[in-house]
DNA sequence: ACGTGTTTCCAACACTTGATGGAAGCATTT
DNA sequence: AAATGCTTCCATCAAGTGTTGGAAACACGT
């Protein structure tokens, strides 16, 4: 039995997908709270009814999207493990950080929601906690700072939820940060990699 | 002619301070969207009515509550900025890490209601974006990052921003760490100063 | 052409929210 | 005691919100 988002993703152009696609693009712009079911509607084209004959509450609508985010961040993760393999700590660490930066900036909403997910006292986010652990764990991983997902350091997990949250807040506070460095969009993203790569290359290669 | 701001700090027991004061306890809690005026009524033990006839509109009272914390910011860089002042770089930094830290951990609405203020889309941040640069701006000549307010590379300043972010983010996302690294509060502030400082070291020190 | 099951929309409900008008209380001066 | 000005509260409004019932439109096999 397909759960709904399973369902969704079958036909991108069904439309469950495209009410799953906007809620993402506008719970990822304004937050759970300042986001009505009406303006995601709007956004889709259609009647409000229509959206919840299809996904039920609005809390259930956000619960998909967190999942919907939450996997694609585990995908964005496995693709950087492969493309890293084999190379010098290093190496690995900056490809992953470029690549990382890239698909964030090009898809801003995702650092959004997951931000919102900590700081707001929003439903419960018993969903994206669960997911978090798991991809720091990942990163652990894939960066070989540990031998196994069961074996991280509390400093390790400490020093990478550092990094990752630089990632996130440079991302999704860009209209806030930009105007303070007086830089174009290209050359923010260049000084953001640029800073990350600076903070990260230490942090993580100092004591191994 | 004092502000509403000035006036209420004048006499702490008086309403309009105590309301201030509870404004900014619920709303660094909530948020400004999640905030509501009868919620901060209710904070103080008063009936709405009476908040208006303080403070007028919602966002006026808000406006009031980011001043506020700004002004408590600045008063702690300069606290910090004498007891720095004279020692050896890494010291400064070590110290100013340690001060900040222990007073934003004790006001954890501070660096909430800076948070929010970058990430949501509520009413202008125009108050708190001012803020912000002077205090990245006296961050620098304080750490004796830059010669003068007027002349600091892009590069500092966005190392100051992820330092500065990094810190926020601990204090304001502790919920939501402490269970991912499994720590009590008394040893979750030890990792987060620890953390910090490793990364904030090398970041201030490598190239000066 | 008809029936059946699915999908879409219109209209409405109950509730919360920011905000206000006006009456009552209180203090101070005359 | 009366008058005045400030403060507090009760009752209420208008707008916006999440959510639903039911009617229309649609698709499609018979």
């Amino acid at each position: 039995m397909p759960s709904p988002l399973e369902k969704a993703r079958q036909d991108p152009n069904s439309m469950k997908a495209r009410i799953l696609a906007s809620a993402r693009k506008v719970f990822g712009e304004y937050g759970y709270n300042n986001t009505t079911t009406r303006m995601i509607a709007k956004d889709v084209g259609i009647d409000i009814s229509t959206l919840y004959y299809h996904w039920g509450e609005k809390q259930d609508l956000y619960e998909a999207v967190l999942e919907d985010v939450g996997d694609a961040i585990q995908h964005k993760l496995n693709e950087i493990e492969r493309n890293v393999s084999g190379q010098s700590l290093t190496t690995r660490l900056e490809i992953a950080l470029d690549m990382m930066c890239d698909y964030l900036f090009s898809h801003p909403e995702v650092p959004n929601l997951i931000l919102y997910g900590y700081f707001n006292k929003a439903p419960n986010g018993v969903t994206l906690d669960i997911k978090m652990t798991e991809h720091i764990a990942n990163i652990a991983v894939a960066m070989e700072l540990a031998p196994n997902k069961n074996q991280i350091s509390v400093q390790a997990r400490a020093r990478i939820l550092a990094v990752w949250n630089t990632v996130l807040n440079f991302i999704s506070a860009e209209n806030f940060f930009r105007p303070m460095l007086e830089t174009d969009r290209e050359h923010y993203i260049q000084v953001v990699k640029e800073t990350l790569k600076f903070i990260l290359v230490p942090a993580f290669t100092a004591d191994k």
